[in-house]
RNA sequence: GGCCCCAUCGUUUAGCGGCCUAGGACGCUGCCCUUUCACGGCAGUAGCACGGGUUCGAAUCCCGUUGGGGUCACCA
């Protein structure tokens, strides 16, 4: 089979490589969209080429501006910048496909007349038919029919009323480009067949404005989603058309990145919440976090250590070690190096990024109080080890921002508690109470607290710490247990043990044995609190 | 169905002919640390889909098989 005299590929490195982005704004941002556009960035930032950022908004039945500001916001919030485009101009716009019509009329006038693409009138049903009569399989599509119609053809068809869509005339050889991530790859002569570019209503279609737009942007290296892949030789198809008329004199590199998977073996669904960027960000993603999560779908840093920063993976990016084969979002993954990226910011920048958590869930006024904004400052250094994601803030936080009253204790958190508990919190408020109150530091309540209950009572610090935790946070699980007394107060300590001692008096006399009864008599006589129901 | 792509532990990834009795990470299991949970540390679990070649030597190259995926729109 004879291959075509194909116009040159780009063979631009280094500054002259330009990139693009260009997502159809059609709901919410996807992970593996968005991965794309991180790929396209990293590859322009590495070669200190330029990213292009352009809006293929050519559906007006499913694209909405709603749609298109979520993208900017998308890519804001992970940092990713580009240089031509959206917002940020430059000398190849406008950067809305919508509003360049202008330019595609003139293109496909030029190009009709030079042959390039002609009219077709052949409807869906009528291609059908001539498929079936001639033995031919359906699924082979279009048999390019109007290619060579005459002139008195085509009048006939109009004098009908109908308005032909225009096709490309594909050369009817194989077709063959060296993918970036793939290696050489061959379509058969036969494979594809003049495709329509424009409607008949003279609407130019993607077919035509994706590829007019990267040769107009002077795009040298296409990087896109491997469902792409089987698109490439139409398009180097109307590349060839418009380097012979001159609008360009090259034609791209491609590198089609794998899918990303979800569950099972499908792509990850535009349904599935696991694929929508904004919801990551809710659950308490930082950018970093999920950056470096998603560069891991398909590309790696080095062969033994997988959290990095940002600017290492600019360092290090080439496509071309972009590995081939689908890759599955595994959110445990995610939010395990998540973790590591809150664990690497400073105290004072993790305390802030939790603050739009904490005042979402109402933990915090808004705005935030000076008052509020110290014990925060305070208990930070507490939790940032020990979240992996933002969004753990409120659950992790809550019980500092509230009064003893307002604490609310979780059925599990009840259950754990021993049938001395009475005991335990009677001996805890009488040894707190001996505590001066500039003397009340985690320290000092560390060391006589252990006095009490572990030496006097002679209990293991799990048994006898456990209510104490309960008391305060109303959790089984809480930051340090002494630093987070230190941060409530002695006042408010006391209050919150004396609160859980009533409570438990209670449930005891009217429920449980005469044991626990004493037991927690014993507690409830230790304290001087009064409401417990 | 035609065409195209893909194939290393459960997942992700290192590996681009000898460094591999295959390395890291997540997950899972056990132990240590410890005021809970985490974090951290240590140990363990588990993989080159199959069959032919090429080669002194193959996870790495070639062919085939099988399995998965994509694409065949007047959507993008």
């Amino acid at each position: 089979m004879t291959t075509t005299q194909l116009p040159p590929f780009s063979s631009a490195t280094g500054a002259d490589v330009r990139v693009r982005f260009c997502p159809s704004p059609t709901g919410t941002p996807h992970v593996g969209l968005i991965r794309t556009a991180l790929f396209n960035w990293a590859y322009a930032r590495h070669n200190g080429g330029k990213l292009i950022f352009r809006i293929e908004d050519t559906d007006a039945a499913r694209d909405s501006e709603e749609s298109y500001e979520q993208l900017l916001d998308g890519l804001r919030w992970l940092r990713i910048d580009w240089d031509e485009g959206i917002d940020v101009g430059g000398p190849n716009g406008p950067y809305r496909q919508s509003q360049r019509s202008d330019i595609y009329v003139d293109l496909i006038e030029r190009l009709t007349a030079s042959g390039h693409l002609y009219e077709s009138f052949s409807t869906a049903d009528e291609i059908d038919e001539r498929n079936a009569a001639a033995g031919r399989p359906k699924q082979l599509g279009y048999d390019n029919f109007d290619r060579d119609l005459t002139a008195l053809q085509r009048q006939a068809f109009r004098d009908e009323g109908r308005l032909p869509a225009l096709r490309l005339r594909v050369p009817d050889t194989d077709l063959s480009f060296d993918d970036l991530v793939r290696g050489e790859i061959t379509f058969p002569a036969g494979s594809f067949v003049d495709f329509v570019v424009v409607r008949p209503n003279g609407a130019p279609l993607y077919t035509f404005v994706n590829p007019v737009d990267d040769a107009l942007m002077g795009i040298t290296h296409v990087l896109r989603g491997e469902d792409l892949l089987s698109s490439t030789p139409r398009q180097i198809a109307l590349y060839s058309a418009l380097v012979e008329i001159g609008v360009t004199t090259f034609i791209p590199r491609f590198g089609h990145l794998p899918y990303v998977m979800g569950e099972g073996n499908k792509k990850l669904s535009k349904r599935d919440p696991e694929a929508n960027l904004f919801h990551h960000r809710e659950s308490g993603f930082i950018p970093e976090g999920l950056v470096n999560y998603l560069a891991l779908l398909g590309w790696s840093l080095t062969h033994d250590r997988d959290v990095f920063s940002i600017e290492e993976m600019v360092a290090a990016f080439d496509v071309v070690d972009v590995n081939p084969n689908p890759a599955r979002f595994d959110l445990k993954k995610a939010v395990s190096i998540n973790g590591d990226h809150i664990r690497l910011l400073t105290v004072d920048d993790f305390a802030a990024r939790t603050l739009p958590y904490l005042e979402a869930e109402g933990v915090l006024t808004l705005p935030a109080t000076d008052a509020q904004l110290a014990t925060l400052a305070e208990a930070a250094p507490l939790v940032q080890e020990r979240m992996a994601l933002l969004g753990e803030a409120p659950a992790m936080l809550g019980f500092l921002f509230q009064t003893a009253d307002e604490v609310e204790y979780q059925a599990d958190a009840l259950a754990t508690l021993p049938d001395n508990t009475g005991v335990i919190l009677a001996a805890a408020v009488g040894a707190l109470e001996l505590v001066e109150l500039q003397e009340f530091t985690h320290e000092r309540i560390k060391d006589d607290l252990a006095a009490a209950l572990i030496e006097g009572l002679g209990l293991k610090p799990r048994i006898a710490y456990g209510p104490l935790r309960v008391a305060l946070s109303g959790r089984k699980v809480s930051p340090p247990l002494f630093e987070s007394m230190q941060i409530l107060g002695k006042e408010e300590t006391i209050a919150r043990l004396a609160r859980l001692s009533a409570l438990h008096a209670g449930a005891g006399q009217t429920a449980a044995d005469s044991s626990v009864g004493a037991d927690a008599g014993v507690g409830a006589g230790g304290s001087s609190a009064a409401a417990a129901s």
